[in-house]
RNA sequence: GGGCAAGUGGCGGAAUUGGUAUACGCGCUAGUCUUAGGAACUAGUGCCGCAAGGCUUAAGAGUUCGAGUCUCUUCUUGCCCA
């Protein structure tokens, strides 16, 4: 039996698909995105899968005659270049090149139809010039501020953090108590389009609702209540005003707690006690994790604070830790019993709790006692909001009742914040703008850019480099001599554009040439891991609106048409008798089939399948598995065994199952292609046909709702059918036809074997996409069930289309159906036709 | 604690969306062949039973002629938010 030589096939048809692709004018266009990779340093299974599932959408979309948009670039900022460049002094830009070129060669191995031409790198300054261009104009149309706020403070690693890199109050890297820092940062405004951000979802059909469903609730619209109170004490001010969610837990009042930045502090800035506290403050976090977390502490002010429902219940104020100025007017109400922080602080302080909410199932005189309680209910002890239902009621109505008394307004709050982009870091895209010695902004001319990094900087400055860098700071604008901002922007800056970007690479003139863009955008599918769910989307989707905004001819304000989120690539975890983790390649089997080690031959312990990662050394590396068993084998496999939105195990049986396979399938072209000329039936070859055509239709639907799996088994059954119909009455000529047909459909996935086997054949429709015959043929030979009292009791082949009666009188001749029949009363018979009939008997 | 998924053989998973449950692959069993291999081919493989037959989609109930699929209750797991 002939070995094919999967790698000379593989580099003959890469070479082939490396020459400049053409894209047709005046055709459907369909633009087929994978998120781009970080460059890390070498592919891992998770870019395998994402970009074998990508490159079959684009494949197969090319073949149904799209002209098809399917580039790739490099998300290529980021603090690991810092980290690598300090420890093998490597500047970060050499450490990025190096590691990009070798990512590229890796990709190339997988066979992957894309377009290498349009392909871009974040940390180019041809790419980030317009990105400062960007900033510019959204800064022009109000769409970028600065602004003093509180920021999650590494100590250690003497910069901000973002909140998902706080864990547990600690910083990911350092491990060291995250401070909370006052800092001046520029931010986005994403939260002015927060209801667009929210209400555009719904369009957006093609997403999964679990990301939609996600990005809803971080964007986290509630409506709430403006409250004045009113306060008394020795002190000019009189009112307070308070956002709440809860106004009907009112009557529960008894603190109000301000954050220690509001205005009201300012009475209080030469208390030494005061000082204290807000220093203590400072050591929480800004998470609304490490808040919760952390213990409630308050500051007592000689201020009492009217309930507005009960003019004679008066309550203290105070500073607490866990009221932030940038959420409502940085003061809260505080309502105990329902609330568990404003719980835990009344029972530090010994402030009443009193119970207005209690569980439909208790009596009016349930209390709440070891925490508060926040779940549906009816209102008690509150006057005249009695008995309301909570919380859709009651809400409401306290709502309008304090705007009736002009106690309150109602309000939309959101829980999404300004998008602070402001990074203490070298490696990342410079702001454009610079400072005189008072503070003052200035932009820098558009001309001016790009504000390029300096290459040599002291990468061992604790801090941000940049801050170090003297010479590079300095900037003459317009005759004055000022300082540049030394922040980069957070790299999420840089992925959201850069699917604009792709649409003309080149363009010189600004980010964009718009005739493009509109041609290519939205992305038709975007295909990524669900760990972007929020962030990296929502970024986005705000870009392409603010674009919109800036430039009214920009079409779309949706970047995304159509998101598919994949599932991880898991291996078995192994660890040996001391626990220590040990690779999967630094394993073997003994004779009783059991993981031992190659090393000492010691039994392994093998744990769960878990996700592949360093930590755990559970990975196995794509380009040993490709030396192995060849690319196509690796990306079969990687689509085979799971659907692609859940996770999928690696395993070495799996991929060499697919290996075989693909080795079946070439001896199947060989021995198809030699065939003998056989007797020739009608009948055989129409059925033969048909079963066939059945099965393209079948994959053709699986790729459309992406069960890739699916399509992967339906090519096994075409297989075992063609082996099946090879010995029988089918002419040449139709086996080679189907045959031909079943290479087609396997272009997406094995694309180099594909590729090789239809070049056998007559090469002038070799990319397309094989016709699916419609027709229903008549005479068709069907399978349906045959049921008494709904139970299968045998499925008889009857033609395709046959009527109860005719049916009834087949069935009836079943020796079974007629031995289960015998002396029982057909009370009435359900005909469902080409699916089941079921006699009902007594 | 809240929200969202999901639960089908020894394993990964199918099921035209209410109509033949277990497709396809892995593994396993037996056999054939041989260049003795981590190869190829053939047959078998949900469970109980010698068989006829019965049972089976986490557990329990319900709707229906008919439920893996719809409804309710319970349990378990995963993810996200807290």
């Amino acid at each position: 039996m002939e070995r094919v030589s999967f790698h000379s096939i593989e580099k003959k048809w890469q070479k082939k698909w490396s020459k400049k692709k053409q894209y047709k004018d005046n055709q459907k266009k369909f633009y087929c995105l994978e998120m781009f990779p970080y460059p890390s340093g070498k592919i891992h299974m998770g870019h395998v899968r994402n970009y074998t599932i990508g490159d079959v959408i684009a494949r197969y979309k090319s073949m149904r005659g799209y002209n098809v948009l399917h580039p790739m670039g490099w998300d290529a900022f980021g603090l690991p270049a810092e980290n690598a460049s300090r420890e093998n002094n490597l500047n970060p830009k050499k450490w990025t090149e190096k590691n990009i070129a070798e990512m590229k060669r890796q990709l190339k191995m997988l066979g992957l139809s894309i377009d290498w031409d349009l392909e871009i790198s974040t940390c180019d300054e041809k790419y980030y010039k317009h990105q400062q261009e960007l900033f510019i104009d959204f800064y022009e149309h109000g769409l970028v501020s600065r602004k003093e706020t509180y920021v999650n403070w590494d100590p250690v690693e003497q910069t901000v953090l973002a909140n998902e890199q706080v864990i547990n109050g600690r910083g990911w890297r350092s491990n060291a108590v995250v401070e909370r820092k006052k800092l001046s940062q520029w931010f986005f405004n994403i939260s002015k389009f927060s209801e667009e951000l929210l209400s555009d979802l719904d369009k957006l059909e093609n997403w999964p609702n679990k990301v939609k469903t996600m990005q809803k609730n971080w964007i986290g619209k509630s409506f709430g209540c403006e409250i004045d109170f009113n306060v008394e004490g020795n002190l000019p001010i009189k009112k307070i005003k308070c956002f709440t969610t809860r106004p009907d837990t009112l009557f529960g009042f008894s603190f109000l707690a301000l954050s220690v930045d509001h205005p009201l502090s300012e009475y209080f800035i030469k208390d030494q006690e005061f000082i204290k506290f807000k220093d203590e403050c400072s050591k929480t976090g800004t998470t609304e994790e490490s808040i919760a977390q952390a213990e409630k502490i308050g500051f007592k002010t000689n201020l009492l604070a009217v309930n507005p429902l009960d003019k004679n219940k008066k309550v203290p104020v105070y500073f607490a830790n866990f009221v932030l100025m940038d959420y409502g007017f940085g003061a809260v109400f505080g309502c105990p019993a329902h609330d568990q922080r404003d719980f835990d602080f009344a029972k530090k302080y010994k402030l009443e709790i009193k119970t207005v909410v209690k569980p439909l199932e208790e009596k009016d005189t349930y209390k709440v006692k070891d925490e508060a309680y926040s779940g549906s209910g009816t209102i008690i002890n509150s006057d005249l909001l009695n008995g309301l239902k909570v919380p859709n009621e009651s809400i409401a109505k306290t709502i309008d009742l304090l705007q009736e008394k002009k106690l309150g307004k109602k309000t939309i709050n959101y829980r999404l914040k300004d998008w602070g982009i402001s990074r203490q870091r070298y490696w990342g895209c410079p702001i454009p703008v610079a400072y005189d010695e008072t503070g003052k902004v200035f932009l820098i001319p558009k001309k001016d850019l790009p504000v390029k990094l300096p290459e040599k900087v002291d990468l061992n400055f604790k801090g941000n480099p940049l801050y170090n860098a003297k010479d590079w700071k300095k900037v003459k604008i317009g005759g004055k001599n000022l300082t540049r901002e030394t922040d980069t922007l957070d790299t999420f800056v840089d992925s959201s554009w850069y699917f604009m970007r792709f649409c003309s690479p080149k363009f010189s003139e600004g980010p964009f040439d718009l005739k493009k863009l509109n041609y290519w955008m939205p992305v038709d599918q975007y295909i990524g891991g669900v760990e972007h769910a929020i962030l990296h989307l929502l970024y986005s989707r705000f870009f392409m609106k603010a674009i919109k905004k800036t430039n009214q001819e920009v079409k779309d304000s949706e970047p995304f048409r159509g998101l598919f989120t994949q599932g991880m690539v898991c291996h078995q975890t192994y660890k040996d008798g001391k626990g220590k983790w040990i690779s999967p390649d630094e394993t073997e089997k003994d004779n009783l089939g059991n993981i031992i080690s190659k090393n000492n031959k010691e039994k392994i312990i093998v744990g769960p399948s878990e996700a592949m990662s360093k930590s755990k050394k559970n990975i196995i590396d794509p380009e040993s598995m490709i030396k192995i068993y060849g690319a196509d084998a690796v990306r079969w496999f990687i689509l085979s065994d799971s659907p692609p939105e859940k996770d999928v195990q690696w395993s070495n049986q799996g991929v060499n199952a697919a290996y075989k396979f693909l080795q079946k399938i070439w001896n199947l072209n060989n021995s198809i292609l030699n065939r003998k000329e056989a007797k020739i039936s009608k009948e055989e070859e129409e059925k033969f046909n048909d079963e066939f055509n059945n099965y393209i239709i079948k994959i053709t639907n699986s790729i459309e709702n992406f069960q890739l799996n699916v399509a992967v088994a339906s090519v096994y059954e075409i297989y075992h059918l063609i082996n099946k119909y090879i010995t029988e009455d089918i002419g040449n000529k139709c086996i080679r036809n189907n045959l031909k047909n079943l290479m087609s459909v396997m272009v997406p996935f094995t694309p180099h074997l594909a590729s090789e086997c239809l070049e056998k054949f007559d090469k002038s429709d070799a990319e397309i996409w094989p016709k699916i015959s419609q027709k229903s043929i008549k005479n068709q030979i069907i399978k349906i069930a045959v049921q008494i009292n709904g139970k299968t009791r045998d499925v008889i082949s009857i033609e395709k289309d046959l009527n109860e009666k005719e049916v009834v009188s087949i069935s009836k001749k079943n020796a079974k159906i007629n031995k289960s029949l015998a002396n029982k009363n057909i009370i009435k018979i359900i005909f469902v036709k080409n699916k089941i009939i079921n006699y009902l008997v007594k």
